[in-house]
DNA sequence: AAAATAGTTGACTATTTGGTCAAATATGAC
DNA sequence: GTCATATTTGACCAAATAGTCAACTATTTT
């Protein structure tokens, strides 16, 4: 969590504001998904005029633009710090695997974003705003993929592993829980997530063999 | 492909006019998303009147649930059929994901309805007609898993398992297809295959011996 | 070929929506 | 306190949209 101690009174008010806004189309997306959450909808349910949203945002896809930015930022940040010093790649596949599941356990608007957006980066006529922090996420998987082995690999390999990564836990967590309570997500997933590192890990070592 | 032969000359316009309105929603689908495209676009590029599209369907969502059913209802037919004789798990999971990419390979449009369909199980105010579809494919994989293995699986366990191996093989297809080229996504997922099947494996085995 | 029926049309209405803006209000500087 | 500036407001407008319907056309029935 960053948060900045804004000094002056009037710092304070414009970021509540700014705020609530945030909160409100996050709640709200997760509801009614992306599109069909109407800008009346957001500043209703936060509880301002709608010409404050116009002052904060230029439009629905700039609002998005920062949610999705401040989830895929906290996520790489996550991922940053919890596969710092490892050494063993299939340790770095479950640590991956285990930190986008702590990471959204807790915070469902946020995989609903993240799933959405996902969903949105297939369409040709999508919110242009989401790929950039998407490609970003996805390079961050990357580079620490890169960073423990020794033969560089090819470039579309890596990136097609952090997709399978980033796919792999988003695709099971998404059809889990429409069949199921969300704790119990998480206890299956455990289950699974043996299964999942050894996976990957035998992706990768084949990747690298052939190269 | 399930071709009903017509008899009269009327009975063939009026089937060919609704497939006009279903093949130019199922693009408009996949260039703008389920809830960004309109009645009009849908009626403008079918090139009819826009009284005719709720002379065939109720409004957008009843045109919706007729291509939800017709995806997934090709798509259990396919995996029936290929399953078909299958006594080891291991084949059958191979057979599984075989299926899906097969059938997805070479009809984009359905893939983008069968993933946004899923985005939008996940939402509180989705297209309420979505649901029953895809709890009827995960029963057939259910069932299919159930038929080859002597101890029955506990209900919840088997579900997870048709949970998993939908998500999975939509999952990395879907964040895959966003950094390479579609021909390109087929090769990367053969060399996955095994992988995925050794992992679905494990964890049905993990799943058996636990119970 | 006349009548009955089935299918198609696009102008029309009522509503919703994104976006603007002049006025109102709160805050900070002096 | 007074003034300048920053923020908030909601009435307002233009465009887009879902859904209706009376007129029209194609097809089948008699």
């Amino acid at each position: 969590m960053v948060k900045k101690p804004k000094k002056t009174r009037q710092q304070l008010r414009v970021s509540r504001t700014r705020q609530k806004l945030l909160d409100a189309a996050s709640n709200l997306f997760a509801e009614k998904g992306l599109d069909l959450t109407t800008i009346d909808d957001i500043t209703e349910r936060a509880d301002v005029g709608k010409g404050t949203f116009y002052y904060h945002f230029k439009n629905k896809e700039g609002l998005i633009k920062v949610l999705i930015n401040n989830v895929l930022g906290e996520l790489r940040d996550a991922i940053n710090k919890k596969a710092e010093g490892i050494t063993d790649l299939s340790e770095l596949m479950d640590t991956l695997i285990g930190v986008h599941i702590e990471f959204f356990s807790t915070r469902w608007e946020d995989f609903v974003l993240y799933y959405q957006g996902r969903a949105d980066l297939k369409l040709k006529e999508g919110y242009a705003v989401l790929e950039g922090p998407f490609l970003d996420y996805l390079e961050t998987i990357e580079t620490l993929l890169n960073s423990l082995i020794k033969h560089r690999l090819p470039k579309p390999v890596s990136h097609r592993i952090a997709c399978a990564t980033a796919g792999f836990v988003s695709g099971y967590y998404s059809f889990a829980v429409i069949t199921s309570e969300d704790e119990d997500v998480d206890v299956t997933f455990r289950s699974l997530r043996g299964a999942l590192v050894a996976s990957l890990t035998r992706f990768i070592s084949e990747a690298l063999s052939q190269n």
